[in-house]
DNA sequence: CGGCTTTGACCGGCGC
DNA sequence: GCGCCGGTCAAAGCCG
């Protein structure tokens, strides 16, 4: 209820508006997208084909980067179940995914998940209290991208629970939160409607499956359009934490069609489009670590 | 009755 | 220290 009365108008955003794509910074790594350890080129994605531009949106300066990723389908090996941002994205209703975005806290310790983790406790007697002081509360990395739907909840091939929504500082959509229901498994998503779009939902997903999609895909995995929306992103993503500058991407800034490509989502990933669709454009979009 | 959503309360981080 | 805000909890209610 005071929730919905505190927002203000600070922008939600740390902007890097003066600076370029800051490939200094040795926390971004390209292949922290997808997080795959034991595969070099895992999702097809290439860093090489990646570029950057900047762009203005309202007031802010956007710097953009865009990635090409490989349209193969890695469909001959077996899903790892701990495939790092396990999602399998199956759009329906015409959506069209334009943005995918990371954030991963690789280097700090998460212990924070830990009791949801091991469901062994009584973790449900009361709320963890007085967490190990001086241990930083470490994020799952996660992986956002807008979507063009009329439904919130995309579905995914997951079963989720919600667990909670909040008002959204800056904007007249709330935010659900919610908890794959899978045991032990705590991935989790957010879902919120861009203010300045509407007609695009924001899906944040943070954590990893241990499990495989309870559902099976395969048979209508061809939801999304070839259609792929890449306006200017809206400055809604005020769920992500301030210390990442956001890269969203626009379409109408990279006249070379290099720039998209299908989207392989690794084995676990967003299953995007179907295999036999046509060429489906898409840029990526990222998080990257503002510096201290 | 089980699973899910709703919703107010609570907690922790962070900026001032 | 205080207030704001994002995120989560958990009781209550809803629904098939």
């Amino acid at each position: 209820m005071s929730d919905q009365n505190n927002i203000n108008s600070n922008h939600p955003y740390n902007m890097g508006s003066d600076q370029g794509f800051p490939f200094s910074d040795h926390n971004f790594n390209p292949f922290m997208l997808f997080n795959h350890p034991h595969h070099q080129n895992p999702n097809g994605f290439d860093p090489s084909n990646m570029s950057f531009t900047n762009f203005l949106h309202g007031d802010a300066q956007y710097n953009t980067l865009s990635a090409a990723f490989d349209p193969s389908c890695s469909s001959s090996h077996e899903p790892p179940v701990n495939d790092s941002i396990s999602n399998c994205t199956k759009s329906n209703n015409n959506s069209s995914v334009s943005l995918s975005s990371l954030e991963a806290g690789v280097e700090e310790e998460s212990k924070d998940l830990q009791p949801k983790d091991c469901e062994d406790g009584d973790v449900k007697s009361k709320r963890v209290k007085g967490k190990n002081k001086g241990e930083k509360k470490q994020r799952e990395a996660r992986f956002a991208f807008m979507t063009k739907s009329e439904v919130d909840n995309l579905e995914d091939g997951y079963r989720w629970r919600k667990y909670g929504q909040k008002a959204v500082k800056n904007s007249p959509f709330p935010r659900s939160y919610y908890r794959c229901t899978s045991q032990k498994c705590n991935v989790k998503k957010r879902i919120e409607r861009s203010y300045e779009d509407p007609s695009m939902v924001i899906t944040t997903y943070e954590g990893q499956h241990n499990h495989h999609c309870p559902g099976t895909l395969r048979g209508n995995a061809a939801m999304l359009p070839p259609s792929v929306l890449l306006s200017p992103p809206p400055l809604s993503l005020s769920s992500f934490p301030q210390n990442f500058f956001l890269f969203p991407t626009s379409q109408q800034n990279h006249p070379n069609p290099s720039y998209f490509t299908h989207f392989n989502p690794p084995l676990g990933q967003p299953q995007l489009p179907d295999q036999s669709s046509p060429l489906v454009h898409m840029t990526s979009s990222f998080l990257h670590r503002r510096e201290p």
